[in-house]
DNA sequence: TAAAAATAATGATTAAACCATTAATTTTTT
DNA sequence: AAAAAATTAATGGTTTAATCATTATTTTTA
């Protein structure tokens, strides 16, 4: 007998939530349907009003739930978007301290991965829009600070096209909140000036080349010292 | 004036709620400091007990507080793990569906990476400790479907053994709940057995010694076929 | 026909009990 | 004096029964 579990001490709130919860999980009910009443819930489930309602407040949290006010109003099973999930992660994400070099290691792994799919995939399209990107980072140029804060703006945009681009939901549920968290925190840091945003600009003016021609090894190469100057830069910063 | 903010109905759940949250984020609450009792919070907010609890409960479910029952107990500030940021995206990932393929993508990339640094970084007991994962791998074989479901609860074990190795907290918050989604998902749909369990230790039987010889390349080569041939399996399980 | 008023369904909030759990304290027993 | 048992008090957990607030629908009125 290898695993026993303690016979959980399990409370009436945390019993009827995951009742809802697998229900809809199970697919009973499917988003857009309306989960009967709160007077009916409390008859169905033989719990009180405000257990029920505190179950459907934390399904609410879990984004399961989303509810109406007044007449045919009621609480109404949610489309799990990826736009919810990213929400939640970087909600989640703010909490925890992570350093620099970290998600340095972290980030040149997978952005290396996402742009080394970007440069099998993209369309001539695509690469046209990149182009275009490669043209808004530039004009960042001769502005100090508010340049390279800009700069940063625009680079996650084309991040974000990319993860488009791929068209695949992990990366996109993955890399989504970490952009978004560091675009936050470059808006506090004002770390970054002139020097730097030629010194970004260079590597881009290698690495969109390098997709138009498919040379993927060159693009992963410089996204990765792309992001390891970033990192120095974090780590050196005055404050 | 480019952005205007409806005057947001808020509720008074949510009022109450945000209140809390945001002492304990600006720090006035710190972890394993203890809320007021759910009476005081009534006084000091002006709000029901019904109204009170549904906050608490968000903020239970957010992760922020952990509660104790009886005398001296209450709602206490937690201080965020990994570990509880780890449950909350793994229950995300459950409820989100992506194709074999995409997930395929992103881990190829993501565990080549996580292999590459065990490569660098593992000491000499690490590596011992890999060795004898071998073996355990080795004794699934010749013990058909059930060894095969043996072999991927050791295989990711060793995962996870990796991620201690490494010591990277955005490895081991993004990983964890993307093999821990896959052990359950193996659960239900016993694909596998003699043949596959095989051909997974001829991948293990080059990955380890590769590591051992510190040949980053060879690594990630082979971390990358074994989860090609996984995702082949997935691709055309029976049911 | 169009506007206004009433209706009914549903969520939101309150109030006042009482139950259950648990750490600390007090009493009893050995 | 030490150990065991009973008591107490603080706190979360749950129930019940109202009442308020919002909103789609229906009915009435001008």
């Amino acid at each position: 007998m290898p695993k026993l579990k303690k016979a959980k001490n399990i409370s009436l709130v945390e019993n009827v939530t995951s009742q809802i919860e697998n229900a809809i999980l199970d697919g009973e009910y499917k988003p857009g349907d309306k989960l009967p009443s709160t007077r009916e819930l409390q008859d169905i489930l033989g719990a009180s009003l405000g257990t029920v309602r505190e179950s459907l407040a934390i399904l609410e949290q879990k984004g399961l739930l989303e509810v109406r006010k007044g007449a045919r109003g009621g609480f109404f099973i949610r489309k799990v978007s990826t736009k919810h999930m990213i929400n939640s992660i970087e909600m989640l994400m703010r909490h925890m301290v992570i350093s620099h070099r970290e998600l340095y290691e972290f980030r040149a792994t997978v952005e290396a991965g996402l742009f080394r799919l970007v440069t099998q995939r993209a369309s001539d399209d695509d690469i046209k829009d990149l182009w275009d990107y490669l043209e808004r980072l530039k004009a960042c140029i001769g502005k100090g600070k508010p340049g390279w804060f800009k700069l940063i703006q625009i680079e996650n945009e084309l991040r974000k096209k990319c993860l488009i681009i791929i068209d695949n939901r992990t990366y996109e549920v993955v890399l989504t909140p970490i952009i978004n968290n560091l675009q936050n925190y470059a808006q506090y840091h004002r770390f970054g000036g002139e020097q730097e945003t030629r010194e970004a600009i260079a590597f881009w003016e290698k690495i969109i080349p390098a997709i138009d021609q498919r040379d993927e090894e060159t693009v992963a190469k410089f996204v990765k010292e792309l992001l390891y100057r970033f990192m120095k830069l974090l780590e050196n910063k005055p404050e």
